[in-house]
RNA sequence: GGAGAGAUGGCCGAGCGGUUUAAGGCGGCGGUCUUGAAAACCGUUGAUGCUUAAAACAUCCGGGGGUUCGAAUCCCUCUCUCUCCGCCA
């Protein structure tokens, strides 16, 4: 949620700034639900007032007239009080359903375009691999080899599901559990182990509903919802929590398993393990003060891509203009891992800096000193990374004539003796 | 799933219809004393809205609804926690 004290007072400016995102926000009905709700909560705080002084008069009256005359007068009081409440229930309501849709404002360095076609390449890192044979793509090797089986995935789940079989289940194993050690190691991340289901506030305050609601799985009977990222349960530990400044910057890298219906591209990118309603990722979440949330960033960024560095594979970072930009983010990079047998750049970590946009829908805070008010935290997260994507860099990356996997280096730690998949 | 108990400020804990603008303790912060520290003593100690800021005012005793002139306190309901039993990776 964005702070609603710029709409009140820098309205011109918030409508100019959501022009970039090329999307439709309804700044001016906020603008005026807020003001007709602002009038209607001090006129009921008057009445509340005078009925708690009328009160403490009956209290200490002992003329039974008077008190009968007293109480009538508070009675007709409760009826406008009631009135007015219901009224400024409703508007609130209004007035909240129209802000937990307005997206958060770019910060004033992210590029401003209109679509993914004006993403700007900072820069490419690793050299591409030379082949003396066409590369395959990974479901070509994973199905002969059956490493992959998409056919069983269908039979038990449906489309878009895949079993991954020997050598390629072992591989994500070995890259979740590098990836984990790898950032706890040498970057500083403390794990956690989240639920996979969360309740309705949990994705409130991350930003995924109530806009996304179509895209994430749902257990109607007890009402809670697959993670659609770890990112969510992350986040949201800290939900409605003061933090000690003495605690920032929390820096947490959770494994877990995310879930989402992909009915946005349902048609495209049906081959391969590319993507599924299922699959595994390693998050990186971090919560900080608003000044060092900049620095964060590019830190995470940096601790994403040591990753790819370690197991040399080429990548290029991408900075996402402001039409591409997630609702919730105000900024935001993507790395990109280059996959030489489809030939193709695929997204394998989105890192963003939300600023206090999460913090004020999950009320997180964080206090400089005891006597200090309570100001919003600054929320960070990206992959680091998403598995199946890895996965086909390496199958891709690293294949051989005869369709073997050699085993990355920075891997061989979490394969004992074998030398090739 | 069955039976019972409970939910109060950072924590513990009183409070059972109107001096509660929530007692008391612990912890935290500031001070006195001290070479320094401890102890002791004194003071202070939440959130939200409105407000340039402060003051004032309003709201907050798990959530929602009700009774009443007035609710932390009474009633209904939901959620959660704990104890015991049953079931189960």
């Amino acid at each position: 949620m964005i702070d609603i004290k710029l709409i009140r007072e820098q309205r011109e400016f918030v409508k100019k700034e959501m022009e970039k995102l090329f999307v439709p926000v309804q700044i001016d009905e906020i603008y005026e639900f807020d003001e007709s709700k602002r009038k209607l909560l001090y006129d009921t705080e008057c009445l509340r007032n005078t009925r708690k002084i009328l009160s403490k008069e009956i209290a200490a009256e002992k003329n039974e007239e008077v008190i009968l005359a007293k109480k009538n007068e508070v009675k007709r009081i409760n009826e406008l009080i009631k009135t007015q409440e219901d009224e400024l229930s409703a508007i609130e309501q209004k007035l909240n359903a129209l802000m937990l849709n307005v997206p958060n404002l770019p910060d004033s360095d992210v590029p401003v375009g209109r679509d993914e076609t004006e993403n700007v390449v900072v820069s490419y890192f690793n050299a591409k691999k030379k082949f003396d044979f066409k590369p395959k793509t990974h479901f070509e090797i994973g199905e002969k080899r059956d490493l992959i089986d998409f056919e069983r995935g269908v039979k038990i789940s449906g489309t878009r599901f895949y079993v991954l079989k020997k050598g390629f289940a072992k591989l994500q194993r070995a890259l979740i559990n590098f990836m984990l050690d790898t950032h706890i190691t040498y970057h500083d991340y403390e794990e956690v182990y989240p639920p996979y289901m969360v309740n309705e506030a949990c994705l409130v305050g991350t930003g995924q509903l109530p806009k996304f609601s179509d895209t994430l799985y749902k257990d109607d009977d007890s009402g809670l919802w697959f993670v659609p990222t770890a990112e969510v349960p992350v986040t949201n530990m800290y939900r409605d929590e003061i933090i000690d400044i003495k605690m920032l910057p929390i820096k947490h890298a959770a494994y877990t398993a995310c879930f989402r219906k992909e009915k946005m591209s349902a048609g495209k990118d049906t081959r391969g393990i590319k993507r599924g309603h299922q699959f595994d990722k390693v998050e990186l979440v971090k919560i900080t003060t608003p000044e060092t949330a900049k620095d964060e960033l590019f830190n995470l960024i940096n601790d994403v891509q040591d990753i790819l560095n370690r197991l040399d594979i080429p990548h290029r970072l991408v900075k996402i203009c402001t039409g591409d930009l997630s609702f919730s983010a105000k900024e935001k990079y993507d790395v990109e891992v280059y996959a030489p047998g489809m030939d193709e750049w695929l997204e394998v970590s989105s890192c963003s800096n939300f600023g206090s946009f999460q913090a004020r829908r999950a009320n997180i805070k964080f206090k400089r000193d005891k006597n200090s008010k309570a100001e919003f935290v600054n929320t960070l997260n990206g992959s680091g990374l998403a598995l199946p994507r890895v996965m086909i860099a390496i199958i891709e990356n690293y294949q051989t004539k005869d369709g073997y996997i050699r085993i990355p280096n920075s891997l061989k730690p979490y394969f004992g003796i074998e030398e090739f998949i």
